[in-house]
DNA sequence: CTGAAAGCGCTAACAG
DNA sequence: CTGTTAGCGCTTTCAG
């Protein structure tokens, strides 16, 4: 038996909706017809196009995606790689990129690494199922990145270091850091500590550095940085043993505001107050750190995720047309700002 | 000349990387075997795979995902359409749906619909990406879900009203709506008022309805709602216009959150005490909530997400393994928990 | 303006 | 265990 028959058999038919021949016999055109109507080329009558709209329609059709990408030799889609989505910053960066991804007309992919087994396969699986892809920082190792880039796809990373001579988006980091310090030293703050692991992130070591840069311009003594997660719960224990500790500092620097508000919980559960008896700042500007009245330095996360989206484009589209193909490195730096509120220190001008 | 030659003669080369016929030849079997060595079929040498493997690797082979979802007739990849991520409520949810979706080895496409022009071609596009979708609610008409659906396209609704036979999940809203609203009656409250458009969206609605119930239960009156958008900003202007407003409310229910902490703005704006002044409540359980010390109502957010994509999972493989096709339709409802704070009134005895 | 036909790169029968 | 070959559904020449 041929197994042409035994397909007709099985139960599972293994296409949902009708195929460009089925129009076409509707419609009563060849299937190059269709193809050419359904796209709006202008290789077609006003009639047949209609004709072979009314069919479409009828049979509820749509094109198959992997049949036009495999043709076409393009998916109209891209992927961006995060470690997670906990938290509002990623979440943020990933809006930010959705929306102008979506707005240059591709689908967008989204892979989150952390805690997955195999993130280094996953996110090959995924460079295969796009058109280009921003990977973010502590996902996958530097390697993986070449191994991508060497093939050719479209590469923007962003909250990461540089790798070899691909496009790289980061945040402003070490400077404003060393602002947010020169503003607690005119409080009057002595013991600092920095709660953070700089070995973990690249943004973090930069915060760490401009927080050492900062001390040292003030003449104090750099204190070296408590490893610390950057969610709520491991600021709260950091932030608990920071204060149960002698000498206690005045004020913790945090890597991130889910760190600093943790170290808030700590402080309130030790019963200090905030910021006399323990001054606390953070990273991020997110919502929660106004509404807990804490210091911190605003990022523009969904910037961050648009201006990688459209580098992307930038490159895509560059590369498709065989345009001034890499012109250069991109390496941007998107400035932040140092937001002042009751955590940090007495204030009595305000 | 034929288009053989014009091809060789293009500068961009269709694909990225090697194909299964490069590595083939390299490794010196046939395309047939190199496909099976790579996916570990038991039908192949452990040395003819190692060779294969090894010619892979050196080509930084990666297989094309369109040409295998066009054989295979599945895409091993699902979406979730949801309105916008602004605010940690769809981000959260988002998370959770990626979380076990790629588990289960699915890549994840998203699709936010918000101030999108043509959000319904969007969707419809994405349905033609994935082996099975999630919509949420505020983003398409219910005839899009009937068409998707009517594709035979494995589908899961979330949090958005139930239609026709498609599986639905959402959060219990009304019953602890109610719930609330007996606690506020508890603290003497006798003006209320309740901030958010029913009409536009189902969960909105629920907690309305369950705010009225709790009302009437009370013996009280059920003012009507005082339409608001979901975030920040209008919560601010609409609480602002309900301080200015005569008579005052003792206490504004809001329909979410970032409404309520608008309303917080709004009081410390007017220079009114919360809760003594005027008394607050959300919904959603935001970490903001947490340190605005907002009383809410707190839903599985991540779990809804996680639950969506179980659900559709299964679905999918139902459907390709044949097994009990559509067993019934499936809703499903997740619980909430109110969560006191301080913002509702006082807690004396805490 | 329309049709025929050649792929796109891979999987899965089928036949060794 | 391995090779041959027929599609998967669509786009795109190349000829009318």
């Amino acid at each position: 038996m041929p197994h042409v028959a035994m397909k007709a058999l099985s139960k599972q038919p293994r296409r949902r909706g009708a195929t460009i021949y089925e129009v076409a016999r509707r419609a009563g055109v060849s299937i190059a017809t269709v193809s050419r109507a359904l796209r709006d080329s202008d290789l077609v009558t006003p009639e047949t196009r209609a004709r072979v709209r009314a069919a479409a329609e009828a049979l509820n059709f749509t094109p198959s995606r992997p049949a036009r990408s495999l043709a076409e030799g393009r998916h109209a889609a891209n992927g961006i790689v995060f470690p997670h989505l906990v938290g509002p910053y990623y979440a943020e960066v990933v809006l930010g990129y959705e929306q102008v991804a979506a707005d240059l007309g591709s689908s967008v992919l989204i892979l989150a690494t952390h805690g997955r087994r195999d993130a280094e396969a996953a996110v090959l699986d995924l460079a295969g199922r796009v058109d280009g892809l921003v990977i973010m920082g502590r996902t996958v190792d530097d390697d993986i990145v070449r191994r991508i880039a060497a093939t050719g796809l479209p590469l923007v990373l962003l909250a990461r270091n540089p790798v070899s001579d691909v496009d790289t988006i980061q945040a402003e980091n070490e400077q404003t850091a060393q602002e947010l310090v020169a503003h607690l030293v005119e409080h009057g703050h002595r013991r600092f500590a920095f709660l953070g692991d700089p070995a973990a992130s690249p943004d973090v070591a930069g915060r760490y550095r401009g927080f050492a840069a900062g001390l040292r311009a003030a003449g104090h003594a750099v204190p070296e940085p408590v490893p610390c997660a950057l969610d709520l719960d491991a600021g709260r224990a950091a932030g608990a043993a920071l204060i149960a500790g002698t000498p206690r500092p005045d004020v913790v620097v945090c890597a991130n505001d889910e760190v600093a508000l943790g170290v808030f919980t700590a402080a309130a559960d030790a019963g200090l107050a905030v910021p006399d008896d323990l001054a606390i700042t953070g990273w991020d500007g997110l919502m929660a750190a106004r509404f807990a009245g804490l210091t911190t330095v605003e990022q523009p996360m969904r910037e961050l995720g648009a201006t990688a989206a459209r580098l992307l484009h930038d490159r895509i589209t560059e590369r498709t047309s065989g345009a001034t193909p890499g012109r250069g490195v991109r390496r941007e730096v998107l400035p932040t700002r140092l937001v002042v509120r009751a955590s940090c220190g007495s204030h009595p001008g305000r």
